[in-house]
DNA sequence: GCATTCACG
DNA sequence: GACGTACGTGAATGCA
């Protein structure tokens, strides 16, 4: 079977226009300005290498504008009349983009009259009609309106190859909060200004879309403008309706052109290099000139690189996704250590032209807020890698310290390039790299993660054991490579040493190793998630998130020493009291927090009644049987879990979170994993700050010790229920969806429903049996929680799945189509993988099948309060609050600080980006509630 | 290194 | 007749 024809229509008029923009100004050996068309060949350059890819083009074109008038001007003699001429250096560059188009042996497009998105349409229809996908590498809004599948079963989506972002109907949908086929309607009343399609004055994005939704297409939109309340919207839309009618002519695309040439004509073969190679001599474009002969030099090579004479179209595999050409080996010895300010410069030269550069970071410790940087290396290409010491020092007092750059000398050469939009920075966990630089003034920007790439193709995954993201991890599954070890550089234990006093040719192996892997991992991963349908949880929602997580990272929280040590002491004296209490009540001393002792002490020596643990053969001795025997009136039950509660928050707490005050801030920097929680949330570690007590008054206090700085206050902003909301909102539960609209109480609500009466203990029983639905419910789960027989519960559960239908339907349609697909899905596509959701095994198997009830709200709730907070600064920037400062989160909560003057301001702007995270892209049909307080410290905002 | 316990959403 | 139970985390502790 062949594999299906996939047209590419490069849109090339566009893309000049924002490679202009985007590139510096640079000139080819004669001093012809030629940034733009350097953007352009290194375009089609990566299109080229995308023909190992399944959904590579197998047919290609470009379509460029004709000079001059078009039909449109006949309808409208202002269309494009504003428009200013074309900047002086940008004017010799077009005809060089036809150069550079047939220095590929590619077809290029242009015709008299016709607009390239009017070609572009007509090429796309007629391709998909005869059953091809459609790939239109543009990023402009008109073409969006041809997005979709076909009824031939193809497809046109686009490619944004400056962002490298593939755009299809749920892209549309965020953009213009319409599918594809109405966008031409949204645009007809927003109108354009930069072609000078008049629209209707007023009316911008934000109410074309809310027209175009509640009243279907433009003309209802129209006709609908009289019944309207009277506004100057109603004025306008019933005045300026024939503009509108003229610009939904204007923005429309003619898709039925003739075509000058047959689609056949733009299959692809193979790409002649000799006419490329002259072409890219001529312009000293050297850097692609060099790929180019270091392909033609090494046919393998070739294949995986270079769109040079061994790559052709019916290489392709038939189905599926082309695996990535093998890369050679890692080769330690290919690598370079960077000693001198020349050296460096040719690498930073290297990186620029190849436009992606992977990086990593060495430091001395391994706390990115605090530790010294003593090393960067850079990978631009598989073992085209280099590391720069930049701290280095003799192994001990009397060896010399190696020849290295000067660190500021160094950072001041590389940020330029760390910060350059024109080169995608990419690193393993990224964020701490991110870190690490943000201390020494570099905001490294863009960048890619070859960590949350994989955590977003890959959570959950893995045969038996889950599936990890670790740079080791991947470097085995995906490259087949055993990284060096760094414990094998520096050593375990006593012995260990700081990656300073490594010697460099060591360093240079295992630090250049590491951005090596990286590099090749980027390769592998990244072109999966447009693959397998990640694209938009990662670029929509995780990507952005990066920066802004490392922001709160850097910004930490300020604690109350004093206070906490306070707590200490007065915990301290309380336990040792209670120890010689029980010590008395056991009438021996024993180890009170082992288990083991406290088991044999209560269930053999007193003689209680207790069950066994399964495997380890040790009584347990856990809250619930504890609380068990204090209610039958054993003294020492209750003592004892005193004494633990005391125990854990002086050891976990009070003591734990003076010792993570950094000494540089004087502030608690926590660290958040991206890809920490199958499910899409974060974690937080050294310290958790997402576990910070707060159930009970005792532990309470310790809130009280996370402070504000003098002037200002803590605000906690947390959203109200949010997985029943969303519970309520994906199962489609009238009820629950009513109880929310209507801001009632939804436990009480939940109890009338099912007891027909809300009393205390109504409503308690009902809040349990809400949070057991959302972990994906058993009778013998909620039997003893309830305090019932497990017959008893299963008649609630019953009763339950009668009054909210919708219930058993979402977990009956969530478990078939995991047990199909392997995977859950969010709200926004974030997938979880779940291996063992078909195990023999039942416990297993229930257990997979509870956790894949739960995934999809628990992520879709992740992914709401990411897209939160992703906005969150732009939008407080926005109202003037820049200073203000997002600190922590915590599932459904964010924590900010800033000045008390500016609570009201921030309070309502917190709220609006909190409460729409959801949209465009998603409509809940519940409101998200948000409940904001403040207050000098963390526990008094609560 | 593993099991147990318990802090949070 | 089992499974021995709610979902998702991280840290401290005792013990082999």
């Amino acid at each position: 079977m062949d594999k299906r024809p996939h047209l590419y229509l490069v849109d090339g008029s566009a893309y000049i226009f924002r490679a202009y923009h985007r590139l510096p100004p640079l000139t080819n050996p004669v001093g012809t300005p030629v940034g733009a068309v350097f953007g352009y060949t290194t375009m089609l350059w990566k299109l080229a290498e995308d023909l190992h890819k399944a959904d590579g083009p197998t047919h290609l074109a470009v379509i460029l504008d004709k000079a001059g008038r078009s039909f449109r001007n006949d309808i409208y003699p202002e269309y494009k009349a504003n428009r200013p001429p074309a900047p002086e250096d940008l004017v010799p560059q077009f005809p060089l983009i036809r150069d550079a188009t047939r220095a590929f042996s590619l077809p290029c497009i242009e015709e008299a009259g016709l607009e390239a998105d009017d070609l572009i349409a007509s090429y796309a229809r007629a391709a998909a009609a005869q059953g091809w996908d459609v790939t239109i590498v543009s990023s402009d809004k008109d073409l969006m309106q041809l997005v979709g599948p076909h009824d031939s079963g193809a497809r046109i989506d686009m490619l944004d190859t400056m962002k490298n972002v593939r755009i299809f109907i749920a892209e549309v949908e965020e953009k213009f909060g319409v599918t594809p086929d109405k966008v031409g309607d949204v645009l007809a009343l927003m109108g354009d200004a930069v072609d000078n399609v008049p629209g209707i004055r007023g009316i911008g994005p934000k109410t074309a879309t809310k027209l175009i939704v509640e009243h279907g297409d433009l003309e209802s939109a129209l006709a609908a403008a009289p019944a309207m309340k009277a506004s100057k919207l109603r004025e306008n839309l019933i005045e300026q309706a024939d503009m509108a009618r003229l610009s939904r002519v204007l923005v429309a695309l003619k898709e039925d052109a003739p075509l000058p040439l047959p689609l056949d004509a733009f299959k692809l073969g193979e790409i002649p290099p000799e006419p490329l190679a002259a072409f890219l001599a001529e312009h000293g474009f050297t850097s692609l000139l060099k790929r180019l002969d270091a392909g033609r030099g090494s046919p393998e090579r070739t294949t995986q690189l270079h769109p040079a004479k061994t790559v052709t179209v019916s290489a392709a595999p038939t189905s599926g996704r082309t695996p990535p050409a093998p890369m050679p080996p890692i080769d330690h010895a290919a690598y370079a250590c960077v000693q001198t300010v020349e050296a460096l410069e040719a690498w930073i030269a290297r990186a620029q032209s190849a436009r992606v550069v992977a990086f990593d970071t060495e430091t001395a410790a391994l706390d990115a807020i605090g530790a010294d940087l003593v090393g960067i290396s850079l990978a631009v290409g598989p073992n085209e890698a280099c590391y720069i010491p930049l701290g280095h020092r003799g192994g001990d007092m009397f060896a010399q310290v190696p020849q290295q750059i000067d660190k500021a000398t160094a950072l001041a050469l590389l940020k330029p390039l760390l910060e350059s939009d024109a080169v995608l920075k990419v690193g393993q966990n990224i964020k701490y790299d991110i870190n690490v630089l943000a201390r020494h003034g570099v905001n490294v920007a863009p960048v890619d993660d070859t960590m949350v790439i994989s955590f977003d193709l890959d959570a959950g995954g893995g045969d038996d054991a889950i599936w990890g993201h670790g740079m080791d991890e991947l470097a085995q599954r995906h490259l087949g490579h055993s990284c060096i070890a760094f414990k094998d550089v520096c050593g375990t234990g006593k012995k260990q040493i700081s990656f300073a006093e490594v010697p460099l040719d060591r360093a240079t192996a295992y630090a250049a190793e590491d951005a090596d892997v990286t590099w090749r991992l980027h390769r592998v991963l990244k072109p999966r998630l447009s693959d397998e349908g990640a694209t938009t949880i990662y670029e929509r929602v995780d990507r952005p998130l990066v920066p802004v997580v490392a922001a709160m990272e850097r910004a930490g929280i300020l604690v109350d020493r004093e206070r906490l040590a306070g707590l200490s002491q007065q915990f301290a004296e309380a336990i040792a009291a209670l120890e010689a209490e029980i010590h008395a009540l056991a009438g021996a001393p024993f180890t009170i927090g082992s288990p083991k002792q406290l088991g044999e002490i209560l269930f053999d020596q007193m003689g209680l009644k207790g069950g066994k643990k399964g495997k380890s053969g040790q009584y347990s001795t856990d809250q619930s049987v504890l609380e068990k025997l204090s209610g039958e009136g054993v003294a020492i039950a209750g003592k004892v879990l005193e004494w633990r509660q005391l125990a854990k928050l002086r050891s976990t707490y009070t003591e734990a979170l003076q010792a993570a005050i950094s000494p540089v801030t004087g502030r608690v920097h926590t660290s958040y994993s991206l890809v920490g929680a199958q499910t899409g949330r974060l974690s937080s570690t050294e310290p958790n700050l997402q576990n910070i007590p707060i159930r009970t008054e005792i532990g309470r206090q310790i809130r009280d010790c996370f402070v504000a700085a003098p002037g200002n206050v803590i605000l906690a902003a947390d959203y109200s229920q949010i997985e029943l909301r969303l519970a309520a909102h994906m199962a489609d539960v009238p009820a629950l969806k009513d109880a929310f609209a209507a801001g009632a109480d939804i436990h009480a609500a939940t109890a009338q429903e099912l007891f027909g009466e809300v009393t205390r203990e109504t409503r308690g029983r009902a809040k349990t049996i809400n949070f057991a639905i959302l972990y994906g419910i058993s009778r013998w789960g909620l039997a003893p929680r309830l305090g019932v027989t497990p017959e008893e519960a299963q008649a609630m559960i019953d009763t339950y799945f009668a009054r909210f239908p919708g219930i058993q339907r979402y977990i009956h349609d969530t478990l078939s189509t995991v047990r199909e697909r392997g995977y859950s899905q969010t709200l926004f596509g974030r997938k979880c993988w779940f291996p063992r959701i078909n195990a023999k095994n039942q416990a297993e198997r229930q257990g997979s099948e509870r956790a894949a009830i739960n995934a999809p709200i628990q992520g879709t709730c992740a992914d709401i309060i990411k897209r939160a907070m992703a906005r969150m600064m732009p939008a407080l920037e926005a109202a003037g609050l820049g200073h203000v400062r997002m600190l922590l989160q915590v599932h459904d909560e964010l924590v900010f600080e800033l000045p008390e003057t500016d609570i009201e301001a921030a309070s309502a702007v917190i709220r609006r980006v909190m409460e729409e995270a959801a949209g465009p892209a998603v409509a809940i049909s519940v409101p998200l509630g948000v409940e904001i307080g403040h207050g000098i410290s963390w526990g008094a905002a609560h």
